[in-house]
DNA sequence: ACTCATGCAACTATATCAGTTACGAGATTC
DNA sequence: GAATCTCGTAACTGATATAGTTGCATGAGT
Protein backbone atom coordinates (compact mmCIF):
# COMPACT_ATOMS: atom_id res chain seq x y z
CA UNK A 1 0.00 0.00 0.00
CA UNK A 2 0.78 3.88 0.86
CA UNK A 3 2.89 5.09 3.15
CA UNK A 4 -0.08 7.13 4.69
CA UNK A 5 -1.56 3.72 4.91
CA UNK A 6 -1.42 3.18 8.71
CA UNK A 7 -2.19 6.87 9.85
CA UNK A 8 -5.61 5.94 7.43
CA UNK A 9 -6.12 2.87 9.23
CA UNK A 10 -5.99 4.09 12.84
CA UNK A 11 -8.29 7.21 12.01
CA UNK A 12 -10.66 4.90 10.57
CA UNK A 13 -11.02 2.91 13.33
CA UNK A 14 -10.80 5.63 15.66
CA UNK A 15 -13.74 7.04 13.62
CA UNK A 16 -15.42 3.91 14.29
CA UNK A 17 -15.28 3.61 17.48
CA UNK A 18 -16.13 6.77 18.70
CA UNK A 19 -19.69 6.21 17.36
CA UNK A 20 -20.09 3.16 20.35
CA UNK A 21 -17.42 3.55 22.32
CA UNK A 22 -18.22 1.35 25.03
CA UNK A 23 -17.96 -2.08 23.00
CA UNK A 24 -14.76 -3.66 22.51
CA UNK A 25 -13.92 -4.95 18.60
CA UNK A 26 -11.88 -7.34 17.53
CA UNK A 27 -9.05 -7.12 15.10
CA UNK A 28 -10.59 -9.33 12.61
CA UNK A 29 -13.40 -7.38 12.60
CA UNK A 30 -11.25 -4.04 12.18
CA UNK A 31 -9.17 -6.22 9.74
CA UNK A 32 -12.36 -7.39 8.03
CA UNK A 33 -13.83 -3.67 7.67
CA UNK A 34 -10.54 -2.12 6.61
CA UNK A 35 -9.79 -4.77 3.94
CA UNK A 36 -6.28 -5.81 5.68
CA UNK A 37 -5.12 -8.14 7.87
CA UNK A 38 -5.94 -8.57 11.88
CA UNK A 39 -2.19 -8.26 12.55
CA UNK A 40 -1.84 -5.32 10.64
CA UNK A 41 -4.15 -4.29 12.62
CA UNK A 42 -2.34 -5.11 15.80
CA UNK A 43 0.54 -3.56 14.83
CA UNK A 44 -1.20 -0.04 14.34
CA UNK A 45 -3.47 0.39 16.81
CA UNK A 46 -0.64 -1.16 18.87
CA UNK A 47 0.94 2.43 18.64
CA UNK A 48 -2.04 3.68 19.80
CA UNK A 49 -2.50 1.84 22.74
CA UNK A 50 1.23 3.03 23.75
CA UNK A 51 0.51 6.50 23.39
CA UNK A 52 -2.32 5.75 25.84
CA UNK A 53 -5.45 6.48 22.95
CA UNK A 54 -6.74 2.82 23.30
CA UNK A 55 -6.74 -0.21 25.18
CA UNK A 56 -6.16 -3.52 24.45
CA UNK A 57 -7.95 -6.70 26.53
CA UNK A 58 -7.42 -10.21 25.69
CA UNK A 59 -9.55 -13.50 25.58
CA UNK A 60 -13.23 -13.80 25.65
CA UNK A 61 -14.95 -10.13 25.09
CA UNK A 62 -11.39 -8.49 24.65
CA UNK A 63 -10.79 -6.63 21.82
CA UNK A 64 -9.75 -2.61 21.08
CA UNK A 65 -11.84 0.27 22.79
CA UNK A 66 -11.10 3.91 23.23
CA UNK A 67 -8.79 4.65 26.19
CA UNK A 68 -10.67 8.15 26.57
CA UNK A 69 -13.74 10.05 25.40
CA UNK A 70 -13.42 10.32 21.34
CA UNK A 71 -13.58 14.50 21.88
CA UNK A 72 -10.32 13.85 23.90
CA UNK A 73 -8.71 12.74 20.67
CA UNK A 74 -7.38 14.94 18.03
CA UNK A 75 -6.26 13.98 14.98
CA UNK A 76 -2.45 15.06 16.28
CA UNK A 77 -3.06 12.39 18.56
CA UNK A 78 -3.30 9.63 16.29
CA UNK A 79 -0.69 11.21 14.01
CA UNK A 80 2.10 11.93 16.63
CA UNK A 81 1.21 8.01 18.14
CA UNK A 82 2.40 6.35 14.89
CA UNK A 83 5.77 8.57 14.73
CA UNK A 84 5.99 8.82 11.16
CA UNK A 85 6.98 12.41 10.89
CA UNK A 86 6.21 13.60 7.38
CA UNK A 87 9.24 16.10 7.35
CA UNK A 88 11.64 14.11 6.51
CA UNK A 89 14.77 15.67 7.62
CA UNK A 90 17.62 14.44 6.39
CA UNK A 91 19.51 12.13 8.31
CA UNK A 92 22.84 12.39 6.71
CA UNK A 93 25.01 15.26 8.47
CA UNK A 94 27.68 15.19 5.58
CA UNK A 95 31.08 13.40 6.83
CA UNK A 96 32.74 15.36 4.33
CA UNK A 97 32.09 19.08 5.43
CA UNK A 98 31.06 20.69 2.78
CA UNK A 99 30.07 24.21 3.99
CA UNK A 100 27.25 25.10 1.35
CA UNK A 101 25.88 21.14 1.81
CA UNK A 102 25.31 22.26 5.50
CA UNK A 103 24.03 25.46 4.43
CA UNK A 104 21.52 24.26 2.63
CA UNK A 105 20.94 21.18 4.93
CA UNK A 106 19.97 23.75 8.34
CA UNK A 107 17.80 26.00 6.09
CA UNK A 108 15.95 23.61 4.62
CA UNK A 109 16.02 21.34 7.99
CA UNK A 110 14.04 24.32 9.65
CA UNK A 111 11.78 25.23 6.76
CA UNK A 112 10.67 21.61 7.47
CA UNK A 113 10.21 21.72 11.12
CA UNK A 114 8.30 24.55 11.09
CA UNK A 115 6.29 22.92 8.62
CA UNK A 116 5.91 20.00 10.45
CA UNK A 117 4.82 21.94 13.71
CA UNK A 118 2.61 23.56 11.56
CA UNK A 119 1.15 20.35 10.24
CA UNK A 120 0.82 19.19 14.07
CA UNK A 121 -0.87 22.40 15.03
CA UNK A 122 -3.86 22.13 12.57
CA UNK A 123 -4.09 18.49 13.22
CA UNK A 124 -4.41 19.15 17.16
CA UNK A 125 -7.50 21.36 16.05
CA UNK A 126 -10.08 18.93 14.80
CA UNK A 127 -11.09 15.72 17.69
CA UNK A 128 -12.31 12.32 16.02
CA UNK A 129 -15.53 12.80 17.10
CA UNK A 130 -15.97 16.72 15.35
CA UNK A 131 -14.89 14.72 12.02
CA UNK A 132 -17.36 11.93 12.74
CA UNK A 133 -20.18 14.26 13.18
CA UNK A 134 -19.79 16.32 10.38
CA UNK A 135 -20.22 13.42 8.14
CA UNK A 136 -24.24 13.70 7.76
CA UNK B 1 19.64 6.43 0.39
CA UNK B 2 16.82 8.55 2.09
CA UNK B 3 13.78 9.57 -0.07
CA UNK B 4 14.99 13.42 0.30
CA UNK B 5 18.59 12.94 -1.44
CA UNK B 6 17.58 14.26 -4.99
CA UNK B 7 16.60 17.29 -3.48
CA UNK B 8 19.92 17.46 -1.26
CA UNK B 9 21.60 16.83 -4.26
CA UNK B 10 19.98 19.24 -6.64
CA UNK B 11 20.12 21.97 -4.11
CA UNK B 12 24.05 21.45 -3.22
CA UNK B 13 24.60 20.94 -6.89
CA UNK B 14 22.72 24.56 -7.83
CA UNK B 15 24.70 26.06 -4.76
CA UNK B 16 28.00 25.32 -5.54
CA UNK B 17 27.11 26.40 -9.42
CA UNK B 18 25.98 29.66 -8.11
CA UNK B 19 29.69 30.30 -7.09
CA UNK B 20 30.55 30.30 -10.34
CA UNK B 21 27.48 30.67 -12.72
CA UNK B 22 29.56 30.46 -15.74
CA UNK B 23 31.70 27.49 -16.10
CA UNK B 24 30.03 24.51 -16.76
CA UNK B 25 30.26 21.34 -14.71
CA UNK B 26 30.35 17.60 -15.93
CA UNK B 27 28.01 15.57 -14.43
CA UNK B 28 31.12 13.00 -13.14
CA UNK B 29 32.59 15.98 -11.02
CA UNK B 30 29.28 17.08 -9.74
CA UNK B 31 28.71 12.82 -8.58
CA UNK B 32 32.31 13.25 -7.47
CA UNK B 33 31.66 16.06 -5.29
CA UNK B 34 28.52 14.72 -3.87
CA UNK B 35 29.45 11.10 -3.88
CA UNK B 36 27.26 9.09 -6.05
CA UNK B 37 26.93 7.99 -9.85
CA UNK B 38 27.11 9.96 -12.93
CA UNK B 39 24.13 8.55 -13.95
CA UNK B 40 21.73 9.81 -10.69
CA UNK B 41 23.15 13.09 -11.11
CA UNK B 42 21.91 13.54 -14.71
CA UNK B 43 18.60 11.91 -13.37
CA UNK B 44 17.91 14.74 -10.93
CA UNK B 45 19.32 17.80 -12.91
CA UNK B 46 17.06 16.36 -15.85
CA UNK B 47 14.61 17.19 -13.88
CA UNK B 48 15.83 21.10 -13.25
CA UNK B 49 16.15 21.26 -16.86
CA UNK B 50 12.92 20.40 -17.68
CA UNK B 51 11.57 23.01 -15.42
CA UNK B 52 13.82 25.32 -16.96
CA UNK B 53 16.62 26.05 -13.90
CA UNK B 54 19.51 24.43 -15.73
CA UNK B 55 21.22 23.96 -19.15
CA UNK B 56 22.51 21.17 -20.18
CA UNK B 57 25.43 20.39 -23.12
CA UNK B 58 27.00 17.84 -24.82
CA UNK B 59 30.26 17.50 -25.77
CA UNK B 60 33.37 19.19 -25.21
CA UNK B 61 33.41 21.70 -22.72
CA UNK B 62 30.04 20.65 -22.21
CA UNK B 63 27.92 20.11 -19.07
CA UNK B 64 25.42 21.81 -16.68
CA UNK B 65 25.41 25.67 -15.75
CA UNK B 66 22.40 27.57 -14.74
CA UNK B 67 20.13 28.85 -16.78
CA UNK B 68 19.57 31.95 -15.14
CA UNK B 69 20.76 33.71 -12.11
CA UNK B 70 21.17 32.38 -8.65
CA UNK B 71 18.77 34.81 -7.30
CA UNK B 72 16.24 34.22 -9.46
CA UNK B 73 16.08 30.29 -8.30
CA UNK B 74 14.51 29.79 -5.11
CA UNK B 75 14.70 26.87 -2.86
CA UNK B 76 11.15 26.01 -4.03
CA UNK B 77 11.94 26.19 -7.37
CA UNK B 78 13.54 23.37 -6.74
CA UNK B 79 11.50 21.34 -4.76
CA UNK B 80 8.82 21.80 -7.45
CA UNK B 81 10.68 20.88 -10.08
CA UNK B 82 11.88 17.96 -8.60
CA UNK B 83 7.94 17.11 -7.78
CA UNK B 84 7.91 15.00 -4.99
CA UNK B 85 5.11 15.80 -3.06
CA UNK B 86 5.90 16.04 0.54
CA UNK B 87 2.16 15.78 1.34
CA UNK B 88 1.61 11.90 0.72
CA UNK B 89 -2.13 12.69 0.19
CA UNK B 90 -3.71 9.29 0.29
CA UNK B 91 -4.70 7.99 -3.11
CA UNK B 92 -7.37 5.61 -2.02
CA UNK B 93 -10.80 6.83 -2.77
CA UNK B 94 -11.89 4.14 -0.59
CA UNK B 95 -13.80 1.90 -3.00
CA UNK B 96 -16.28 0.47 -0.68
CA UNK B 97 -17.62 3.28 0.35
CA UNK B 98 -17.29 3.96 4.43
CA UNK B 99 -18.98 7.48 4.99
CA UNK B 100 -16.83 7.56 8.61
CA UNK B 101 -13.43 6.90 6.41
CA UNK B 102 -14.18 9.54 3.28
CA UNK B 103 -14.72 12.58 6.39
CA UNK B 104 -11.29 11.60 7.70
CA UNK B 105 -9.84 11.50 4.39
CA UNK B 106 -10.83 14.43 3.53
CA UNK B 107 -10.10 16.48 6.57
CA UNK B 108 -6.74 15.07 6.68
CA UNK B 109 -5.80 15.52 2.76
CA UNK B 110 -7.18 19.09 3.64
CA UNK B 111 -4.65 19.95 6.24
CA UNK B 112 -2.13 18.34 4.07
CA UNK B 113 -2.63 20.65 1.04
CA UNK B 114 -2.66 23.79 3.25
CA UNK B 115 0.22 22.07 5.03
CA UNK B 116 2.04 21.69 1.31
CA UNK B 117 1.55 25.54 0.15
CA UNK B 118 2.59 27.01 3.43
CA UNK B 119 5.99 24.62 2.70
CA UNK B 120 6.58 25.81 -1.05
CA UNK B 121 5.52 29.51 0.52
CA UNK B 122 8.30 29.12 2.69
CA UNK B 123 10.84 27.65 0.47
CA UNK B 124 9.86 30.43 -1.94
CA UNK B 125 11.25 32.84 0.48
CA UNK B 126 14.52 31.56 -0.22
CA UNK B 127 17.19 31.86 -3.34
CA UNK B 128 19.63 29.60 -3.89
CA UNK B 129 21.99 32.58 -3.58
CA UNK B 130 21.02 33.70 -0.13
CA UNK B 131 21.87 30.34 1.36
CA UNK B 132 25.02 30.23 -0.25
CA UNK B 133 25.78 33.33 0.87
CA UNK B 134 24.67 33.24 4.71
CA UNK B 135 27.29 30.32 5.19
CA UNK B 136 30.63 32.58 6.00
C1' DA C 1 37.95 10.19 -37.13
C1' DC C 2 38.33 10.78 -32.32
C1' DT C 3 37.03 12.21 -27.89
C1' DC C 4 34.01 14.01 -24.54
C1' DA C 5 29.66 14.62 -22.58
C1' DT C 6 24.68 14.03 -22.12
C1' DG C 7 20.32 10.93 -22.78
C1' DC C 8 18.33 6.87 -21.95
C1' DA C 9 17.14 2.06 -21.29
C1' DA C 10 17.82 -2.02 -18.63
C1' DC C 11 19.37 -4.32 -14.87
C1' DT C 12 20.84 -5.04 -9.81
C1' DA C 13 20.82 -4.13 -4.85
C1' DT C 14 18.67 -2.43 -0.93
C1' DA C 15 15.13 -0.60 2.21
C1' DT C 16 10.48 -0.14 3.55
C1' DC C 17 6.11 -1.77 4.21
C1' DA C 18 1.81 -4.61 3.83
C1' DG C 19 0.51 -9.07 4.06
C1' DT C 20 0.76 -13.78 5.90
C1' DT C 21 1.69 -17.79 8.87
C1' DA C 22 2.61 -19.61 13.17
C1' DC C 23 2.80 -19.83 17.93
C1' DG C 24 2.73 -18.22 22.75
C1' DA C 25 0.30 -15.86 26.70
C1' DG C 26 -3.59 -14.24 29.10
C1' DA C 27 -8.75 -14.14 29.94
C1' DT C 28 -13.28 -16.10 29.83
C1' DT C 29 -16.58 -19.88 29.54
C1' DC C 30 -17.92 -24.38 30.20
C1' DG D 1 -8.99 -27.80 34.25
C1' DA D 2 -10.00 -27.99 29.25
C1' DA D 3 -11.61 -25.45 25.48
C1' DT D 4 -11.98 -21.21 23.27
C1' DC D 5 -11.16 -16.59 22.27
C1' DT D 6 -8.15 -12.73 21.75
C1' DC D 7 -4.00 -10.11 21.71
C1' DG D 8 1.39 -10.05 21.21
C1' DT D 9 5.11 -11.08 18.55
C1' DA D 10 8.42 -13.18 15.56
C1' DA D 11 9.55 -14.74 11.01
C1' DC D 12 8.85 -14.95 6.43
C1' DT D 13 7.03 -13.38 1.72
C1' DG D 14 5.88 -10.09 -1.89
C1' DA D 15 5.44 -5.51 -3.80
C1' DT D 16 7.27 -1.09 -4.48
C1' DA D 17 10.56 2.70 -4.56
C1' DT D 18 14.97 4.34 -5.21
C1' DA D 19 20.05 4.48 -5.62
C1' DG D 20 23.50 2.49 -8.06
C1' DT D 21 25.52 0.39 -12.24
C1' DT D 22 26.42 -0.94 -17.08
C1' DG D 23 25.99 -0.23 -21.82
C1' DC D 24 25.10 2.17 -25.84
C1' DA D 25 23.30 5.80 -28.86
C1' DT D 26 23.49 10.78 -29.95
C1' DG D 27 25.40 15.16 -30.46
C1' DA D 28 29.34 18.66 -30.02
C1' DG D 29 33.80 20.00 -30.47
C1' DT D 30 38.77 19.18 -31.72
Amino acid sequence: MKRNSRLSLALHTLGHMAGTPTEPRTSAEIAEHAGTNPVVVRRVLGKLREAGLLISEKGHAGGWRLARDANQITLADVYLALDERLVASEPTPEPHDCSIEHALHRRVADVMQDVEQSLIARLAQTTILEVCKSDH
